[in-house]
DNA sequence: CGGGACGCCTGTGAGC
DNA sequence: TGCTCACAGGCGTCCC
């Protein structure tokens, strides 16, 4: 489920209204993907700070009431997680893994496949927060991530440029659905090497990668089952997906038939006409 | 080192 | 109706 934008909108829906809440304990659910990594007593009494995203992982710090440092819990929502914030008391459904009670309500973790995960860290730059941030890419509003820059990085590389996209390794927050999208809106065929792409053709890429995202953030997200922000509301971008599980379509812009092919054991959209080799 | 397959889970929809 | 199968928004790990 969650791709970047739908992690950003998790995290906007939940920054100010849990900065300087104070736990009050934990209720865990079934295992998710990883162990919390802490008693969650020691949870307990500490205030939250402000929340960051890296990639799709979310990050909240956690301080002692004096203000000194005390870790934080990294998240992640993994295929079909979502948060959130629940102001009066909702008994916890089958999926419900994750509570976090604070004395400003409750962070929660609804996560039917329990891909997902909350892992204490004594910092972001301490393991086990850092080993899971290793081998993230750039940020894809990064203005560091220059064309020049990508176009680089592509070349280093010879798997299809839709596999290159979700790795993740080069540049985050592409999934399945905004790796799809941001091709076609660059007219890029998703089984071309990356290493064979030009350097205006990466631009353009880039370009396109930045717009999706940013306009899939604007709208909410994506909500093709259940996705909702940390308040109950669904996204709407899936209904200006242009090629994404629209296979048979006619695309939008030629209006050929959408087709849908295996890159990298994953379901993948495109319309052969506009998306070149 | 890059690249590809696998597995972790549960739910859902299509086809028989 | 009920079964089986393919597939679903991710990603760390393993093996070549």
């Amino acid at each position: 489920m969650p791709e970047l934008p739908e992690v950003e909108v998790a995290r906007r829906g939940i920054d100010a209204p849990l900065r300087g809440a104070r736990v009050e304990h934990v209720r865990r659910g079934k295992a998710l993907r990883w162990p919390l990594g802490c008693p969650p007593a020691k949870l307990r009494g500490l205030v939250i700070g402000p929340i960051v995203r890296r990639g799709k992982y979310l990050w909240l710090p956690l301080a002692q009431p004096g203000g000194h440092a005390a870790g934080g819990l990294l998240w992640h929502l993994g295929m079909s997680g979502s948060l959130g914030l629940l102001t009066a008391p909702r008994a916890a459904g089958p999926h419900d893994h994750f509570d976090l009670v604070t004395d400003r309500g409750t962070l929660r973790l609804t996560d039917p496949r329990r891909f997902g995960a909350v892992v204490f860290s004594r910092g972001l730059d301490v393991d086990p927060a850092a080993r899971l941030l290793a081998r993230l890419g750039a940020e894809p509003f990064d203005p560091a991530l220059t064309p020049a820059g990508f176009h680089a990085g592509l070349a280093r590389r010879h798997a299809p440029i839709k596999s290159v996209l979700l790795a993740g390794d080069l540049v985050v927050g592409a999934g399945n659905i905004y790796a799809c999208e941001a091709l076609f809106a660059a007219g890029i065929h998703p089984a071309l090497a990356a290493d064979r792409i030009s350097r205006p053709r990466a631009a353009r890429l880039l370009a396109a990668l930045r717009q999706t995202l940013a306009r899939a953030l604007d709208r909410g997200g994506s909500t093709l089952r259940d996705f909702a922000d940390a308040h109950g509301v669904a996204g709407s971008y899936q209904a200006e997906a242009a090629v994404y599980a629209r296979a048979g379509q006619p695309c939008p812009r030629c209006g050929a038939p959408v087709r849908r092919r295996l890159i990298g054991q994953r379901s993948t959209y495109f319309c052969s006409r506009c998306q070149k080799r």
